[in-house]
RNA sequence: GGAUAUAUAGCUCAGUCGGUUAGAGCGUUCGCCUGAUAAGCGAGAGGUCGCAAGUUCAAUUCUUGCUAUAUCCA
């Protein structure tokens, strides 16, 4: 006996037992050390999660591309390691602590004290790590939960180390002056890979046109234009453009500007132009700079240089130049030797010397300046500009720009390297080699210290000599170290206690301390290929496991962090690929295709999500999406995925299961051999390893939605095509009970379809576990059958004896034909409960036609037709028309250029002696003009006469005969009956196997005559064990029923014998 | 300004290694079956496959240019 199965189930609870049950059976341990000693391998890295919230419904979308992988491989046999990892090292995770604390900048870290600053941030990431933990388990995904690695583990930060020393013995690191994206808040500088993503936002700025009055003319002025107000008080240089027009132009008051030609009409209408000149001729013009009066200003020369940067979009066409405050204003300064004033502190603090400026933020100045300029009378305009303005991805502050001392690794040398590496792996989408191998072109060098407290303490120990040294090891520091290494032992290599340790200097001897900086968070990430694979511990170990054969991430950021740094240190260390793949998906969106912002309300919890829609129905979601589209996430979408491919296997395993019982149907009785079963069940079965093929090629080639699309097509041909046209020998009576005489071709069909649901069982496990072990759990197990868990099985295997392409083509054209022939019923308004005497069926193509005669019984069946008859082109002529139709993919090839001349010659002639030369030529090809055509390029297309009784596509018609006859109609009427009496039955809610007993009353000749023509018909199909017309009229329980226009009163009633 | 991708029905998206009738789901109109399923099945309407040029007997498909959108870079 099955368990019974819940037709309205509620799939959520359902996964909460199921979890249940695999914690109480240790399914999870047994499937993560079946294949142990399995000489087969596959490796899958993990891609850190950065554990400083919960999970989103985005990240459950990855989640489920590596459960899936991984448990395809474990099915498969393959060993593997299943290991999570943690990000947890970065100022992500400090901004989220110094929220708790409500601090408000480095100082508040500082007074607070770092070291326990530093503990409350690895108490965070622990307690993240813990909650991501058991949201994984919910959504299924079965890891070794117990040995997930962290980023800022030990093990971790000394392999960076490693790496590090291994950059500096290469001469790659270096100490470098650059102009940085800063934010005066966190008070440290961001990296490209930082500022790129959500780094930027619309802004209003006030932007100001200030004269620069010329030196050698008097009243004559440049006209400049700045975004940045602050930046003017260290002004050093204008740039222009030298292959640009400019003109002299002369305002109100008589004094002169020099702006771009083109700029002309925004700055001003009522300017007078003066001259023309090229940008070259103001080359070398020096002028009085906006604040020469301040300290840091003294002894500066200011003048005008060249730039093929400047462009006339906006402002004047002359760019006010502050090369200590701007990216290019750095590279351009430094190309023309212009001076350069650092302004600002970390906290976007005036220095000393700026006059009343120093000690202001370049926020709260902007006023004064703007009064200062205005006052000196060389403000000419203020103007609101909106701007594209870098802010903090973290606490979006403003960012300025600063010139800072930072540490970089040079990435010149290594470019053409990683590229090479870049190049070997399968990138997946395709596109994404060339994503990355632009990002490479373009990545300058790369930035990776940060001036804040939790994270990777960079091991690099400079003196106040000028030299330099790196670490790279625990072992190394503690032979180097002439102080502070006890006070440090026994604590995590982060700041503060790291910092204890004090080495000497190999140039001068003189003591020397770390740098106060922390790493770049991406050097964490990067380096898990070597670290998680004990490549110093162990290298058998890491040679087993590297490299990996996948890693899958969310590609629109990853290919200038995670996959950028993780390729970037493998090539270094070891000049190889750390993974054969990289497979990416893109962006998870609302159900409307809007991002999701927690501040909109758009956004979805995952927690929500599994409660809500059961995380079967999301990971089902996710499968089947194309993983380089964003994916649109939300209710509505869950609940038509449940409807539309979950439910419908439900039903079907609902429906067995219901039947089975009814019929002590065994699955460990022997089965019917596959060469003795029927063409029905055979046909189910042939596409059944189709399927299993198709899903495991589409797997090993990273396309689970090609999978998951197919697994749904066979689950439509199951449930509407196999099971509908199997039922009526489920119905058969008789059960399959020892020494009981039952129906073969019933157990055939039991047999099938036990095995088409137990095979996909395991085909889905490793996408949707739960439902998977519910089906198999009931069927399989219960009976002692296959495994203890279906992720304990093994993956279903092909077998090719099984397809057969015949069975699938003869399907295809049954369904083709009655597809074809419903249509016709509906436009000729006669429903399918009439019984119709004949279809006839002109088939087109040769070896079609045995499969109509194959399927005959089928058709009919599924009709209601009494006969089907094939018929010849020249039958089907009586109904149709014909039309020259020309195989271009025939013809095309063969003839080419000359094409056109012989289908004009085919249709110049009479089409019904074209039709006989074709039918009755005995060689290939006819003779047509000068040209011999192979008839197979030769078609002629039915086309409808009109109010014709045919339905026809290019290969295919079919013709109803209408004819009701007295026959016909009667039964037509029985059926009409049997179907009232069903509802009736159902809906008085007896079981299926009730027999009833049928009273009713007609003064309908006709209807009395199809009931006492079909009774017996009727009987068996509503099991009914007598029907009896009482002649004393209807009574008050009878249900009323208009059947052609006839009345009829029913009831029905327990049976008697029953 | 450069790179990559995308552009197909009202919406969300498949597809076409070039072949003259381009598909699905949702939505919409109409209908139907049902002793598993109204959380079902089917039919109809709805598309000059972004625009333009080129290659070709033939272009939605290949090439180029343009436009728009997204992401990235400067």
């Amino acid at each position: 006996m099955f368990k019974p199965v819940n037709k309205s189930i509620n799939f959520p609870d359902m996964e909460k037992d199921i979890l249940e049950w695999w914690e109480k059976h240790g399914i999870v341990k047994k499937y993560l050390n079946k294949n142990q000693n399995s000489s087969k391998r596959y490796s899958f890295i993990d891609g850190p999660i950065t554990a400083n919230n919960p999970m989103g419904v985005h990240h459950a979308w990855g989640r489920t591309y590596k459960d899936l992988f991984q448990r395809y491989y474990a099915m498969k046999g393959y060993d593997q390691r299943f290991q999570n990892g943690f990000d947890g090292q970065g100022l992500w995770i400090e901004v989220e602590v110094e929220k708790e604390l409500q601090f408000k900048s480095k100082k508040d870290i500082e007074v607070f004290g770092v070291d326990k600053f530093v503990n409350l941030c690895k108490q965070r990431v622990m307690k993240f790590a813990d909650i991501q933990s058991q949201q994984s388990i919910r959504l299924g995904y079965w890891m070794n939960w117990d040995n997930s690695y962290h980023t800022m583990s030990d093990e971790n930060n000394y392999m960076i180390w490693q790496f590090l020393k291994k950059c500096f013995e290469r001469g790659l690191i270096y100490e470098g002056t650059d102009v940085m994206p800063w934010c005066p808040r966190c008070g440290t500088g961001l990296s490209e890979h930082e500022i790129a993503t959500e780094g930027y936002k619309d802004i209003v700025h006030d932007s100001l046109f200030v004269l620069f009055p010329l030196k050698s003319v008097p009243n004559e002025s440049l006209l400049i234009w700045t975004t940045t107000p602050w930046t003017l008080t260290a002004n050093t240089g204008v740039a222009v453009n030298p292959e640009i027009d400019y003109v002299k132009a002369k305002l109100e008051n008589g004094n002169m500007v020099y702006v771009a030609k083109e700029r002309l009409k925004h700055i001003g209408s009522d300017l007078e132009v003066v001259t023309e000149l090229k940008g070259s001729e103001l080359i070398g013009l020096t002028y009085d700079g906006p604040f020469d009066f301040l300290p840091s200003q003294q002894k500066v020369e200011r003048k005008v240089v060249p730039s093929d940067t400047v462009t006339t979009e906006e402002g004047t066409g002359l760019v006010h130049m502050a090369p200590a405050a701007g990216k290019e204003d750095f590279i351009i300064g430094k190309a023309e030797g212009l001076a350069i004033i650092s302004p600002i502190d970390d906290q976007g603090k005036f220095l000393a010397n700026f006059g009343s400026f120093s000690g202001r933020t370049v926020f709260e100045v902007k006023e004064d300046i703007i009064n200062s300029l205005q006052e000196r009378e060389i403000l000419f305009r203020v103007e609101k500009y909106k701007h594209r303005y870098p802010v903090c991805w973290r606490c979006d502050t403003e960012l300025v720009f600063r010139l800072v001392d930072e540490w970089f690794i040079s990435m010149d040398g290594l470019r053409s390297e990683i590229a090479t590496v870049v190049k070997q792996v399968n990138w997946i989408p395709e596109f994404g080699l060339q994503r990355e191998l632009d990002w490479l072109k373009n990545m300058s060098d790369w930035m990776i210290s940060k001036k804040r407290y939790w994270g990777l303490a960079l091991p690099i120990y400079k003196c106040s000599c000028g030299h330099f040294d790196v670490i790279g090891s625990k072992e190394e520091l503690k032979e180097r170290a002439v102080e502070g290494f006890e006070e440090f032992e026994g604590n995590s290599p982060h700041k503060p206690w790291i910092d204890k340790v004090v080495i000497e200097c190999q140039s001068c001897g003189g003591k020397v301390k770390r740098i106060l900086d922390v790493g770049n968070p991406w050097l964490d990430a990067g380096i898990v290929a070597f670290s998680t694979l004990e490549y110093n511990k162990n290298k058998n170990y890491w040679k087993k496991w590297y490299p990996a054969d996948m890693i899958t991430e969310s590609f629109p950021g990853q290919f200038r962090n995670w996959f950028y740094s993780f390729l970037t240190m493998s090539t270094v260390l070891e000049s190889s690929i750390p993974t054969k793949a990289i497979f990416g998906y893109a962006l998870v969106r609302d159900e409307k295709g809007n991002e999701m912002h927690k501040s909109k309300g758009n956004a979805v919890w995952f927690d929500d999500a599994a409660e809500e829609m059961g995380v079967d129905v999301m990971r089902w979601l996710y499968t089947r999406q194309n993983p380089s589209s964003n994916l649109n996430f939300g209710y509505g979408i869950g609940d038509e995925i449940r409807r539309r491919h979950i439910i419908p296997l439900w039903n079907v395993y609902s429906f067995f299961v219901t039947y089975a019982n009814i019929d002590s149907f065994n699955p460990t009785d022997e089965f019917i051999p596959f060469s003795d079963i029927s063409d029905h069940d055979k046909w189910i079965i042939s596409e059944l390893n189709i399927l299993i093929r198709d899903v495991s090629i589409a797997l090993e080639h990273f396309q689970p939605d090609v999978a998951s699309h197919r697994v749904e097509d066979f689950l439509e041909i199951l449930s509407n095509w196999y099971v509908r046209r199997s039922r009526r020998r489920f119905w058969k009576s008789g059960e399959f009970k020892p020494g009981q005489e039952f129906d073969s071709e019933k157990l055939m069909a039991y047999q099938t379809l036990y095995t088409c649901l137990v095979s996909l069982s395991k085909l889905i496990a490793p996408f949707m576990p739960f439902l998977a072990e519910e089906i198999y759990q009931n069927l399989a197990n219960s009976f002692g059958l296959g495994c203890e868990s279906v992720h304990l099985e093994g993956y279903p295997q092909t077998d090719e004896n099984l397809i057969l392409s015949d069975l699938s083509k003869a399907n295809t054209l049954a369904l083709r034909v009655c597809s074809l022939a419903r249509s016709l019923r509906t436009s000729m308004g006669v429903g399918i409960r009439q019984p119709l005497s004949q279809l006839r069926v002109w088939i087109d193509k040769n070896e079609e036609k045995p499969f109509l005669l194959k399927m005959e019984k089928l058709i009919c069946d599924e009709l209601n037709i009494k006969e089907l008859k094939s018929i010849n082109k020249k039958e089907l002529s009586e109904y149709v028309d014909f039309q020259l139709d020309v195989d271009y993919s025939v013809l095309g090839p063969i003839f080419g250029a000359k094409l056109n001349k012989v289908v004009s010659h085919l249709n110049k002639m009479q089409l019904e002696k074209l039709m006989s030369i074709v039918e009755t030529s005995t060689s290939d090809c006819i003779k047509v003009d000068v040209f011999d055509v192979p008839i197979t390029g030769i078609r002629f297309q039915p086309i409808n006469k009109k109010d014709s009784i045919t339905k026809m596509e290019k290969d295919l018609a079919v013709v109803l005969d209408t004819k009701i006859t007295k026959n016909l109609e009667m039964e037509g009427i029985a059926r009409e009956i049997v179907h009232r009496v069903q509802t009736l039955r159902r809906d008085a809610e007896f079981e299926l196997t009730d027999q009833v007993n049928l009273t009713y009353f007609t003064e309908s000749p006709v209807i009395e005559g199809a009931i006492n023509a079909f009774e017996n018909h009727i009987m068996s199909e509503v099991l009914a064990t007598k029907i009896n017309k009482t002649s004393s009229g209807k009574n008050s329980k009878m249900i009323e029923y208009t059947i052609r226009g006839d009345l009829l009163f029913v009831e029905v009633l327990p049976s008697s014998n029953s």
